[in-house]
DNA sequence: GAGGACATATATCATATTGATATATCACCT
DNA sequence: AGGTGATATATCAATATGATATATGTCCTC
């Protein structure tokens, strides 16, 4: 069997504390959750129609705008489902780190196209950095108010703290090469 | 279009050292590289296939031992297109993280959920924390002799540092759940 | 030397994901 | 009236994953 869809989960999760769309859920991983899952329209939305025939989700009536939109709600069953996926505690973490694929390969080129895919990454998470630290820095403020926060606290701090490896790491490896 | 196929350059850049069959080709992806990169069967075949048709890769005549076993050596275009993915400075980069999606989600369960799962993450950093230490160990000593071994130590670093990194935020996050 | 376990070697398939594209409405500004 | 960009759903080809099928070679043991 293929891997589990974990999207089915990233949904329940979503809709648990709220309901929502497929276009809201999509806005929602683009958001908070992107750095470290992704999700798409092309697997959001058929795995909305597989949750809800399931019997994980149901789907409210056509809401009273004037546009074409459903928003689901989560089910006992659905609830139960993500519990139980919760307390699995086998997971999937795993990196595509494509800088790194070129750097391995890095001496079949010279030395300067290896600084220069450091460069680039160092750029990047400089800026995905200063992005984490403000979401970071806003739920600080919340923290007292749900345990909710904290959780999101906790994946935001995962991304600072590895990313100001990341950054040392740069720093090593650009001199290491240059010498 | 759907994402270029990096396999090709991984294949490609193992490839571009010694001659190497399918098999050997997922045995070496399988070891230093599969902590940033992961490659199947299912990708390896089909693409030495499309490699072969496009002129980067020619097989060898089937070796003289009784299995079969084709081998298969990198073309100058194939050298080239290897050299033009490397000198490309747009790479993806992303994390899949399981263990992070369940923390985000885990006030859907009681803490004690939230801290088995940071401990099972835990256990798996530092086992793969200590296979790249001495993976990282041997490559130091042979650094001098080539390039190459710098790159390839370069790469273990990354994984070093950013483990080290995740296991000081485990500790963090343990306590903050607790608290 | 028969049998079992495991590594070697290639191939294929169902499932999952990605990234792009198509289609259409709505909100806002000029 | 026209343009831009957000909202909203849906679908598809290309790609990746993980499992399974098939078969041979090697090594150890009883």
């Amino acid at each position: 069997m293929a891997r589990e869809k974990r999207i089915d989960m990233v949904i329940l999760g979503l809709l648990s504390h709220e309901e929502r769309s497929g276009y809201d859920i999509k806005k929602q991983i683009d958001g908070a959750i992107s750095f470290f899952w992704k999700g798409s329209f092309g697997n959001i939305y058929p795995a909305l129609k597989d949750l809800e025939s399931g019997g994980l989700i149901e789907r409210n009536a056509s809401n009273s705008g004037p546009r074409e939109k459903h928003t689901y709600r989560i089910t006992e069953a659905g609830a139960e489902a993500l519990k139980q996926w919760l307390r699995n505690e086998q997971s999937v973490n795993e990196l595509r780190y494509e800088t790194l694929l070129k750097l391995f390969f890095s001496g079949c080129d010279d030395r300067k196209t290896a600084l220069k895919n450091i460069a680039a990454f160092r750029k990047k998470v400089e800026a995905d950095l200063a992005i984490l630290k403000g979401y970071a820095a806003n739920l600080e403020k919340v923290r007292e108010e749900s345990a909710d926060h904290t959780y999101y606290y906790l994946t935001a701090l995962f991304g600072i703290k590895s990313y100001e490896a990341y950054l040392e790491w740069c720093e090593t490896a650009e001199k290491t090469i240059k010498s």
